[in-house]
DNA sequence: CTCCATGCTTGCAATTTGCAACCGGTTGAG
DNA sequence: CTCAACCGGTTGCAAATTGCAAGCATGGAG
């Protein structure tokens, strides 16, 4: 073991886990991408990580029981990723972070549709969401509704628009 | 310039401004921590950050409109860092990421008493302090009441328990 | 048996981090 | 006035991390 923890600051702890450039991109994609295996996660986000890196941050994120590997039954080469109750729990904090970089970051109005419909939602359709994740990555029982749907649908409708430019990929 | 943006996504573009184990950690000995100059930014936290780094990320924040730098008129040499509009709708973030961390990681109990505090506020907390946050780094008008001051006793409180150890300096 | 996709690993250069020492100017005490 | 302490940083350097491109053993499809 390398050092121990900087401090006990909870604050300081979560940057500890979290704090870098691709830990929350990777999260972000199983979580809002629908992306759980390693070649989706490589190839299929638009921020094009490095597969020795992604290869590191899936095992320190094991390690930090904020993702799970199984395998996938009848694929013997293939692995399934899935988040934790405790990536779950993320969902506000990325909801917070999609709304901070909307306001103060020139972010993409395509890619915007998803983080302002997460944050007019609020708390609730948070939960919502959550509970659909439980479903999705915990095998949990199915809830009613699909915010997930809901977010990939506006997404596309948001690309379809005539109009706008997409001042990024 | 090195690069443009890796993608117009809203949260991957706060992650390039903040996502690093230092920048989120100035902002909140900015924001929290009430200190507001070089030394005490880099001597009182228990984090030791290194003065180098201290130098760059103040440079970056500033660049990126996060803080603002002025001269402490009548002492030439001292310069006054403070939080701008953008750092304080940083609040809610903050919460969110203290809240997560206390329930988490193996947060010390003294520090997470402010987080606990922070969160079990919600919203109308967050907006009282960032009002605050604006009279103290922004010279708006005074508000009412010190949510920052407190936090502080809630935290010397923690401090001043007899019979609970503290997991980290 | 061939061929492609799977989840990675390896080698290497470039960048970033961390540490410690140092620096010129300023201030306040004596 | 003198001088030590303090101010916001720099500088040099080693170690760690990142980014890029290529490669690799295995599995399954045809």
């Amino acid at each position: 073991m390398k050092h121990a923890h900087r401090s006990g600051c909870p604050i300081n702890l979560t940057l500890e886990a979290l704090g870098d450039r691709w830990s929350l991109i990777v999260i972000r994609d199983l979580m809002f991408g629908n992306r759980r295996r390693f070649r989706e996660l490589l190839t299929r986000s638009e921020e094009r990580i490095a597969s020795n890196i992604l290869a590191d941050r899936l095992a320190r994120l094991e390690k930090a029981g904020l993702i799970s590997r199984r395998d996938d039954p009848g694929h013997k080469q293939k692995i399934i990723y899935s988040l934790t109750e405790a990536s779950i729990a993320l969902v506000p904090l990325l909801a917070h972070m999609g709304g901070w970089g909307l306001r103060h970051t020139p972010a993409s109005k395509e890619l915007s549709v998803r983080a302002k419909i997460l944050e007019d939602g609020g708390p609730p359709l948070w939960s919502e969401f959550m509970e659909e994740l439980r479903h999705l990555h915990l095998g949990a029982p199915a809830p009613a509704e699909s915010v997930f749907a809901r977010l990939q649908s506006a997404y596309e409708a948001a690309l379809a628009e005539p109009a706008t430019a997409s001042p990024n990929g």
